[in-house]
RNA sequence: AGGCGCAUAGCUCAGGGGGAGAGCGCUACCUUGACACGGUAGAAGUCGGCAGUUCAAAUCUGCCUGUGCCUACCA
């Protein structure tokens, strides 16, 4: 262990260091988790991220929290699992190897379905690890021997379970329904896949339909004119006067020349518009529904791409747009469009490739929602499952409460194919755990497997139970589930959350997790949402190259206040990389102060200066803020208190103060006890940052001086726990005052230009003999500190001539300026001080000859108004007696 | 249309009924035996507006203004 200070570079440089440590605790098996081990189970599973992705802040941010509770959970001695794994994205993924065919000048269906998903599980041998190395780069400490895939065996027969199981109760049911089509992924999609936004170029069409009768004409709107060579009726308001006479009737349809009903239903809106609507059942949601009750035709127009068919007369084989164009400039010479407006409405759009959506009237297989909505409902009311923060919980149950059927059959090829088989022989439809030889009913072989896959969200809602071995019973779900917290954003609480709220209770008859702990969005420095587009995306990666992992990550949490998203900039994290950097340095120090110490010298027994019993008192009360921040995920509290608490105290002040005992070599028991206090503090300090900056601190901790009962790394470290025998508050309240002290000196220094090298004179009185008499204690503290000549503390001690006044804590300090500096300046700076104590003085005056205050407040408050009263009066008139002695000197 | 937030120093934000805080930026001085990715000191805010509750409001309540998001979707 000799020449440690030669170890560590001047500057900290993380790259080499952070991939050394990372390899070494994959090493050591430091992540993994075992069920049989002892320790109480803590247990989480990752958001799995997209097999197709790329680390973006988000998932930083994501990672970064879930890997400070497993390494805090690690320190606190519990048996941490932490399930890592991705997820197939089923349309995501189909869409960048159809991008890699269109290439090559083929579709999907070129290639063929099996080759296609060849082709599929080929991209992801060598591109799927991308994300999951880079979760690695950021040091998330994932148990990754378990790593898993939706689309792994286990976990697709978990789905399968699942799917056989809900169609056996009942819950899954197929039919023709609208749907949100997107022509270009030509599939089906979930109400919660179809984003939707405004758009403000749109129109709303008049069309003007006459009766068949020639009885004159009905007025409808669109914003859709294509669809009305679907349309199968009109309907009114029952009780709208204006079409009473026409309800029955029929309207020759425009262009189609098809004959359609008037019919009267509720759902029309008399107020809106002319008060009558075209009726496309196979078009739109609430057309089918009244479709539905009226017993209409229903009519498609359109194809699966969005083109539209022979049920489309003339307009056959144009797109949608083209056929809108085109219906338009036709109605409009037949003279039966009245009238066009600007319209704002919002449009639907595929979450994956932007398409707008068309809802298409087609078969698909839904899982009946409402049974399992309840429970999941009433398990977070019951607070069997906590949302934190709670305000979501609010969100949860609106969407809970008003939640539809749940579309779960997606026409594309990559994913969980349903386990549906239809006999081509009798008709029949075989659901069924193993793919079937012959029809149970017929006894065909002539089957058919559905080609429909399951929405991805349907596996990714299993994943805390299907990661862990279900449908087995293994060693791991018994230990681990239901998992200890899911930290997750919350752009994804109904997508997933909900889910597996949902299947969780309905196949482990418990929820997965007992917290859901929602973090923000990660924003740029303006609050704008960071994306390609605006150029304004900051790249994680890019980053830890730049300032390191744990500057990235101390930035992360610093910024992770509950309920609030993160603006974050580079200024911001290189702030940080500063802090790493200050600590990097604190530990050089130690190390060249520590070179013939030996670390396992104990406290007991020694006599500890003042100093060292109020750094000992300060990290535990740090200590005990930060085990209650990290145990309520108040992580930026965590990282704000060590902060503080390292930079602010233990490097600015006690690293000061500390210096005179290590540098003497008189009395060694005082320096020996001087580098135990020092080594046990940032040994201390370490193990307290290592959940957020594991990188830096394992380094410097594997540098130093190790006692026998030290473990291998710093991750197996007990996180440190309060302790009331260290606490010390008369150490604290003493140091208070030497600490204003030599501030009220610095700032005489500072306010009258003198610079640092500058040694001074100082004689400090006050009316308090217990006060001085612990000051002067510190003596020697202050004179190195506040780096003076001579100090003089005395309670009879009289004001130097032509000396500098300052008040602190009680006691006057005076500097003697012989002629230092122009009194003019000292004279202003008095009365700038004069003038801001006057002004808190009348506040305080105010208050107590207020009689109510004295009346109501509670006594402790009025006790330390008539303290600071007391305490302001006696600054106001030393004040004035300064500036009065100042006039004298100066002869003004 | 409903719901949820947010408005505090130039910027980004923390705090949350009894003396306005932090980081960055800014100004001045300083290479003092770890750190210039540093040290010391300083300037800077009627805590969005208007009412109300209270002895006391940045903090609680109501309204207003601005702003962001979520859900639903209206032909």
């Amino acid at each position: 262990m000799a020449n440690l200070n030669n170890q560590l570079e001047k500057n900290y440089d993380p790259l080499k260091i952070e991939a050394k440590w990372y390899k070494f605790w994959e090493e050591k098996k430091c992540f993994a988790a075992d069920p049989e081990a002892e320790g109480e189970p803590f247990s989480m599973v990752i958001p799995p991220p997209n097999v197709t992705g790329v680390l973006h802040m988000g998932h930083a941010l994501n990672n970064l929290l879930q890997d400070i509770l497993a390494r805090y959970q690690r320190q606190q001695g519990r048996n941490v699992l932490w399930m890592p794994g991705t997820d197939h994205a089923g349309i995501a993924t189909q869409n960048v190897v159809e991008k890699q065919l269109a290439a090559e000048g083929l579709g999907r269906h070129d290639v063929g379905r099996e080759k296609f998903i060849e082709k599929v599980w080929q991209w992801r041998e060598e591109s799927g690890g991308t994300i999951i190395n880079q979760l690695k780069r950021l040091g998330s400490s994932c148990d990754w021997s378990r790593e898993r895939f939706t689309m792994d065996e286990g976990l697709s027969k978990a789905v399968r379970e699942v799917f056989v199981s809900l169609y056996e109760k009942g819950l899954i049911y197929q039919g023709d329904y609208i749907i949100n089509w997107c022509p270009r992924c030509h599939t089906a999609l979930s109400d919660l896949e179809v984003e939707f936004e405004e758009h403000n170029d749109g129109k709303l069409w008049d069309l003007e339909y006459p009766l068949a009768d020639g009885s004159g004409s009905i007025i409808v709107s669109t914003t859709r004119p294509e669809t009305m060579l679907g349309d199968t009726a009109v309907a009114v308001n029952g009780s709208d006067e204006r079409y009473r006479e026409m309800i029955g009737k029929e309207v020759l349809l425009p262009l189609m020349n098809r004959k359609i009903p008037i019919v009267a239903d509720d759902y029309v809106d008399s107020e809106f518009g002319s008060g009558a609507v075209k009726i496309t059942p196979a078009h739109d949601a609430n057309d089918f529904e009244v479709g539905l009750r009226h017993k209409l035709e229903i009519i498609k127009v359109m194809d699966e791409a969005g083109l539209m068919n022979d049920n489309a007369g003339v307009y056959a084989g144009l797109t949608r747009e083209a056929c809108r164009e085109q219906v338009i400039k036709d109605l409009a010479e037949l003279d039966l469009l009245p009238a066009i407006k600007d319209y704002q409405h919002n449009v639907g759009h595929c979450y994956r490739c932007q398409t707008i959506i068309e809802p298409y009237l087609s078969n698909q297989w839904f899982v009946k929602i409402k049974p399992l909505a309840e429970r999941a409902l009433a398990a977070v009311k019951e607070g069997d499952t906590k949302i934190i923060p709670q305000n979501w919980e609010k969100t949860y149950f609106n969407w809970m409460e008003n939640i539809r059927d749940w579309c779960v059959s997606r026409q594309i090829w990559w994913g969980h194919r349903i386990p549906a088989w239809y006999c081509e022989d009798c008709g029949k439809m075989i659901v069924a755990r193993e793919d079937p030889d012959a029809c149970p009913e017929c006894s065909g072989t002539n089957l058919r497997q559905e080609t429909d896959v399951l929405d991805t969200w349907f596996s990714s809602g299993l994943w805390p139970f299907s990661t862990m071995g279900w449908p087995e019973s293994t060693a791991t779900l018994k230990k681990y589930y239901p998992t200890s917290v899911l930290v997750t954003g919350f752009d994804i609480l109904f997508f997933w959350v909900a889910r597996m709220m949902m299947m969780g209770l309905e196949c482990m008859d418990e929820v997965p997790f007992k917290d859901v702990y929602i973090h923000a969005l990660v924003r740029d420095e303006h609050g704008q949402k960071m994306s390609k587009s605006k150029g304004n995306v900051i790249d994680p990666l890019i980053i830890i190259d730049k300032y390191g992992a744990d500057a990235l990550r101390f930035t992360l949490a610093a910024f992770a206040a509950q309920g609030r998203d993160v603006s974050l900039s580079e200024a911001r994290i290189s702030g940080y990389r500063n802090f790493v950097n200050k600590l990097w340095n604190a530990a050089r120090f130690t190390l060249m102060n520590i070179e013939d110490f030996d670390p396992e010298t104990q406290i007991a027994g020694r006599e500890l200066s003042l100093s060292e019993r109020w750094i000992r008192h300060r990290l535990n009360r740090t200590t005990a803020e930060v085990v209650a921040a990290l145990d309520e995920y108040r992580f930026n509290d965590a990282a704000q208190a060590l902060y503080q608490f390292t930079w602010h105290e233990f490097c600015d002040w006690y690293l000061e103060l500390t210096k005179p005992d290590l540098f003497q070599s008189e009395d060694l028991i005082r320096k020996t006890t001087a580098q135990t206090v020092l080594y046990q503090t940032l040994e201390q300090v370490l193990r307290l940052l290592h959940p957020i900056m594991p990188f830096v601190c394992e380094e410097i901790w594997q540098t130093l001086p190790h006692t026998a009962a030290m473990p291998e790394s710093i991750m197996q470290t007990a996180f440190p726990a309060a302790d009331v025998e260290v606490e010390d508050f008369p150490a604290a309240a003493d140091m208070d005052q030497v600490m204003a002290v030599i501030t009220a000196v610095r700032n005489i220094r500072g306010e009258m230009n003198l610079s640092p090298g500058q040694r001074l004179e100082a004689v400090v009185t006050g009316p308090d003999a217990v006060a001085i008499a612990a000051l002067q204690k510190s003596t020697a503290a202050i004179i190195n500190i506040a780096r003076l000549t001579s100090l003089t503390i005395d309670s009879a001690a009289q004001r130097p001539p032509q000396s500098a006044a300052g008040l602190a804590a009680g006691f006057e300090i005076f500097v003697p300026l012989k002629g230092l500096v122009d009194f003019a300046q000292e004279s202003a700076r008095l009365a700038k001080e004069l003038k801001k104590t006057e002004k808190e003085f009348s506040g305080v005056n105010n208050k107590l000859s207020n009689e109510k205050f004295l009346a109501k407040a509670p006594p402790q408050i009025i006790e330390k108004e008539q303290g600071k009263h007391q305490e302001l009066s006696l600054k106001l008139e030393k004040l004035k007696t300064s500036i009065k002695t100042l006039e004298q000197v100066t002869g003004s």
